[in-house]
RNA sequence: CGGGGUGUAGCGCAGUUGGUUUAGCGCGCAGCGUUUGGGACGCUGAGGUCGGAGGUUCAAAUCCUCUCACCCCGACCA
């Protein structure tokens, strides 16, 4: 391709709506356009990074037995309303009306209508197992689409579904997914973080999340550095350690005259934070809930909602509980009635907490669960932090951020139980299908791997999915034999099936190296009067500092054994 | 949805106490010439319903009302 045919233009100022360097790198190199809030035209550059990204994908789920179907986008909203997610999705689907005034869902994943046309092929035992994937535009209405292309509300997705007949089927399937997975990203040039993860709006039990690691990552991991453990912090467990403040002793009243935050009250009394007990309150689903919580713990929403198999969670108003008759700042879970209590398996980890008196400026000494109130659930509803401790070997976490750009589910019985699917076994037995699925943002990837591989000047594409390969840049100058010698190289390595991209334009030196560095291929290749009078080009991998001059004989020989050593990661 | 912010040429911005403006500047773009190893220079030129609607006024990019779009921070996810 000539650069100056290409649809494309690069930008020398750094756009003002954008923050996030693959952002930046994606709009100044011409790679995306925007076209409304998380929706982004694909220019040739980013389109070809995205299909090669999309080719390793399918060449490694075909591998682990995946086979490539096309779903629709258009989804009739019955198959929604049937699974509940309808509900759980909420504003996140994209609804529209057609002509007859019935309701369609462009497809934000494919669970259902997956489930639903396994229920139409899947009759026996013979046809399982199965695994089969698309690679697909997806839907999704976010509430805060960010970041260009690392949460857009139309985004690329390869999502794959495995069926098993039972769970021993559906181990060895997810294992068979997670090894495609690690090779994906590994071929891809990225490194990726294996997390443990909350199954969210997909549901299911074990999940796990693969991280890019990077500092403009929307996503806190928690790592143990000793032995490995690693968990997003929505689902991370964590040592909270006990409480214990020796025998438990009777309830004693103390006053605390304008007390109110766990500081003021700990301070006040002169306690550590973690011999208090914090309430906060909740309005999940419309319904009113206390939390109770060690002192020292922040509350864990994701685990708070899943607790309580929630839709929508969010914190109570004052208002709101006001009129529950609860006192801030001296709330107690002692004596409250008609309103549910959910507690931190912290607080029946410890002895003699302080908590609210329910009535203003006082607190209660020596409380004592399940002595002096009781909660509908004890549970695990804390965030984990940096610092808090490894379950598995007590040693004080790291806290890092990443993207998330896959995630693999063991769903279970989840969909074919609501939506109905079943084979019949060897004995002519109606059995339930046991599923799985997985995803893996296309575009998201794209993005991630731009912010793990960049520098200053522009990107610097991994090979495996870098637009082009070959940077051919031109420098002329009257009089000599740039001009020629360029376009046969061009024709040469075209001919050598090497992608290349020809820096063609008369522009200046710095503009082109300039370009050559924003726009990232690994290989420049240089010809310039200066190297034509050793008769060889300039060659110089964009991820390293030195250049090398080497005969233009055959230099395509070279470049394209350069390369090769570069294709696999 | 809550909080913060921005809309003036393809991009980055100035102008906003209403009137000296025919709305400017830099980059980019077009033409001509000189240049050519890290974003060259000169000359000439094209390009704008000042996000939209309504209002106030002799007069609105500028003041008022409404509205739309976009960005950032939070709850959501590949």
């Amino acid at each position: 391709m000539r650069l100056s045919k290409l649809f494309a233009k690069t930008q020398r100022e750094i756009p003002a709506e954008a923050d996030t360097i693959s952002h930046r790198l994606l709009l100044r190199g011409g790679m995306i356009s925007q076209v409304a809030t998380g929706v982004y035209t694909y220019q040739p550059l980013a389109w070809r990074s995205l299909r090669k990204i999309e080719q390793i994908i399918r060449e490694e789920i075909d591998r682990a037995g995946g086979q490539e179907v096309s779903m629709p986008v258009l989804q009739p909203i019955e198959l929604w309303q049937k699974s509940g997610r309808d509900q759980a999705l909420g504003k996140t689907l994209f609804k529209l009306v057609d002509r007859r005034d019935h309701t369609l869902v462009l497809g934000p994943t494919h669970e259902e209508v997956v489930t639903d046309i396994v229920i139409h092929n899947i009759r026996s035992y013979r046809d399982l197992p199965v695994n089969i994937y698309q690679i697909q535009t997806k839907f999704r209405d976010e509430p805060r689409p960010r970041a260009g292309l690392i949460r857009g509300r139309e985004f690329a997705m390869m999502d794959a579904y495995s069926f098993d007949r039972d769970q021993a089927g559906l181990d060895t399937s997810y294992q068979k997914m997670l090894s495609a997975y690690k090779a994906i990203l590994a071929r891809c040039g990225t490194e990726a973080t294996i997390v443990e993860a909350d199954s969210g709006a997909i549901g299911g039990k074990d999940s796990l999340e693969f991280m890019l690691l990077t500092d403009s990552g929307e996503d806190t991991i928690i790592i143990c550095r000793k032995c490995g453990y690693a968990a997003n912090a929505e689902k991370a467990r964590f040592n909270k350690g006990g409480a214990d403040n020796g025998r438990p002793l009777p309830l004693e009243e103390v006053s605390t005259p304008g007390m109110q935050s766990i500081e003021q009250v700990a301070g006040f009394l002169n306690v550590p934070a973690g011999q208090t007990l914090k309430a906060v309150f909740y309005v999940a689903d419309g319904n009113f809930i206390f939390v109770v919580i060690r002192g020292d713990l922040p509350v864990n929403e994701i685990k708070l909602k899943n607790t309580l198999k929630a839709n929508d969670l969010r914190m109570a108003t004052e208002a709101e509980v006001l009129e529950k008759g609860i006192v801030p700042g001296s709330a107690s879970p002692i004596g409250i009635k008609n309103v549910k209590v959910i507690a931190d398996d912290s607080v029946e980890a410890g002895t003699n907490f302080i908590a609210g008196g329910n009535k203003p400026d006082t607190h209660v000494k020596n409380v004592n669960y399940p002595r002096d109130f009781k909660a509908d659930v004890v549970t695990d509803i804390a965030l984990a932090r940096a610092g808090d401790t490894c379950p598995h070997c007590s040693t004080p976490f790291t806290a890092v951020r990443g993207i998330e750009v896959g995630h693999i589910f063991k769903l279970g019985t989840l969909y074919s139980e609501k939506l109905g699917a079943y084979y019949t076994d060897e004995n002519g037995v109606s059995r339930i299908i046991v599923m799985g699925c997985y995803g893996i943002g296309l575009s998201r990837l794209l993005a991630a791997a731009i912010e793990q591989h960049h520098d200053d000047k522009g990107i610097i594409w991994p090979v495996p999915i870098a637009p082009y390969h070959v940077y051919l840049c031109a420098l002329y100058r009257e009089g000599t034999k740039v001009d020629e010698t360029a376009e046969k190289l061009y024709a040469d390595l075209q001919t050598a099936g090497i992608e290349v991209l020809f820096d063609d334009r008369k522009e200046s030196p710095g503009v082109k190296f300039n370009d050559a560095d924003l726009l990232g291929i690994p290989l420049r290749v240089t010809v310039s009067a200066r190297t034509l009078e050793k008769e060889s080009a300039e060659v110089k991998w964009r991820a390293e500092k030195e250049a090398q001059l080497l005969p233009l004989e055959d230099l395509v020989t070279v470049l394209k054994q350069m390369l090769a050593g570069k294709m696999r990661a």
